[in-house]
DNA sequence: TTTGTTAATGCAATAGTGTTGCAAATATAA
DNA sequence: TTATATTTGCAACACTATTGCATTAACAAA
């Protein structure tokens, strides 16, 4: 297994992501690093992010894939719910957990995605 | 609002997604429909039967749209389980509904998208 | 059946998203 | 300081999705 290096790149989108309440898409990741680095190299270090579990990603109805800081205390999962707000566009990780459910058996899962589409609390007004 | 049409293409493009078992991308569409019509409108033609609730759109874990045929019984939602196997790579409509949750009050919530990655029943022993 | 209106289509062009190969740069262990 | 394996930038490529516009065709009304 190769050893993963600690990089201006690996630190510069890792505190961009820590830094963020929302889970941020590859595009809104690259414009705070654009001076830091190349839009391949923040696809490269968030495979290895992601591969190290510091990160997970998320997908929105849209199919718009976003990347977020993990936050696990006591539960080391990603096992959370996600909001998308229709109107900002924000996507939040909820520290609400997925529910239980009954699963069919014959049936191996290795992740679990549940993701909320509407309006966010800020947004209700507007 | 506009009057929908009954064209060839979208004849074509609903017998594929009600043929199947599975949820279909547009590529995979497209490749059943490609003597019928042109890959732009088989995404307008997916637009279309989307607004009227005539099929559903579900999202991979990595990003990948996928399209299936509504067979709603009694309930008139779309508020099932998908289960996305890693091995076939095939998305399924589980008839598995959406586990009852606390929802977190000042959200309004429009949409709810639960999926699973996994590995099917046909594809254990592989 | 014919006609008029308007939705639907094909095609070309464009934009966005994600991946790969390769040479150069650099983090880290020895 | 040196060796080496990871990481990076750049260019190129592949795939997905959208838009504009002229043409075609569905369908309601005459």
């Amino acid at each position: 297994m190769k050893k993963s290096r600690n990089t201006p790149a690996k630190a510069a989108i890792l505190k961009v992501l820590s830094d963020s309440h929302q889970a941020l898409s590859h595009a809104e990741i690259l414009e705070s690093t654009q001076q830091i680095c190349d839009r391949v190299t923040v696809y490269r270090v968030l495979d290895r992010l992601l591969a190290s579990d510091i990160i997970h990603k998320t997908v929105t109805a849209e199919g718009v894939v976003k990347y977020a800081f993990c936050r696990h205390e006591a539960h080391h999962d990603h096992n959370h719910v996600h909001f998308n707000c229709t109107r900002c566009h924000k996507t939040e990780c909820l520290s609400l957990p997925i529910p239980e459910f009954e699963l069919p058996n014959a049936y191996t899962v290795h992740d679990m995605n549940f993701t909320l589409t509407g309006v966010c609390p800020q947004c209700q007004s507007i």
